[in-house]
DNA sequence: GCGACAG
DNA sequence: ATCTTGTCGC
């Protein structure tokens, strides 16, 4: 179903955003057992004069976390990056990688920030909210808020806050390396996403998910050794 | 007015 | 995000 246009005129994208907010479920409305995780990743390639949007999207089985499947998508870019208004230039190319995917997933991983937004709209809100799926914001750097440093121990979290409210956790997922910025995306609550982020993380910095969309969506070419290594196909 | 600013 | 070499540290 269609929400609104995309449009690339920031004053009415603004006033979309401020809509919307309003539409996201801060609570749980997830299936009671989670088989199916998927990571969304955006990348970017520089063609002479024209710039693609490259976006991927995987689909990892829980709790084994190999990839089931994935789906990519380009498109010429349609807008510049403005802090704030990312899922105008992004979400569109993600939700057209997500229509090619034969595995559904229970759960989607957005690399950048939830409801941890000036108008609490970010990118992985945006996207819960057009497909109707929990969501989760998974960003490595902050947008807006507060927070206290944060122990370095893997597991640790502090609460980030703005305006008087919690609006997302700042996670430490591996000792001694940044945190990330955990964020409500669409229909999970922050416990629940903090939970889930957690028990996709192994050895690195990022959950499964996420880092698995970002080995695709930061490479320059898609070869074909990509599908054997996954035994997709 | 000045600084901050996901990807 | 992307452009890019070496380099510090576990």
């Amino acid at each position: 179903m269609i929400l609104h246009q995309w449009t690339k005129n920031p004053q009415e994208a603004i006033a979309i955003q401020k809509q919307l907010a309003s539409q996201i479920e801060r609570t749980d409305r997830l299936p009671a057992t989670i088989n199916y995780i998927a990571g969304v990743d955006i990348g970017f390639e520089q063609q002479n004069d024209t710039t693609f949007t490259r976006a991927v999207i995987v689909v990892l089985e829980y709790p084994s976390l190999k990839v089931v499947d994935y789906a990519l998508h380009r498109e010429v870019t349609r807008m510049p990056y403005i802090p704030g208004l990312l899922s105008f230039r992004e979400v569109p190319a993600a939700i057209a990688a997500f229509q090619q995917l034969k595995q559904q997933p229970d759960l989607i991983m957005v690399d950048g920030q939830g409801i941890a937004h000036p108008r609490h709209l970010g990118v992985a809100s945006h996207l819960g909210l057009w497909l109707d799926k929990p969501t989760i914001g998974v960003a490595k750097k902050r947008l807006c808020g507060k927070y206290q440093t944060v122990p370095e121990h893997k597991g640790s979290w502090t609460p980030l806050e703005d305006k008087g409210e919690t609006i997302g956790a700042v996670l430490r997922s591996k000792d001694n390396i940044n945190p990330l910025f955990i964020s409500i995306g669409h229909r999970v609550c922050l416990n629940t996403a903090i939970s889930w982020v957690t028990n996709c993380l192994t050895k690195y910095k990022l959950p499964e998910p996420t880092r698995q969309a970002d080995r695709l969506a930061s490479r320059r070419v898609v070869e074909e050794r990509i599908f054997k290594e996954w035994n997709i196909e």
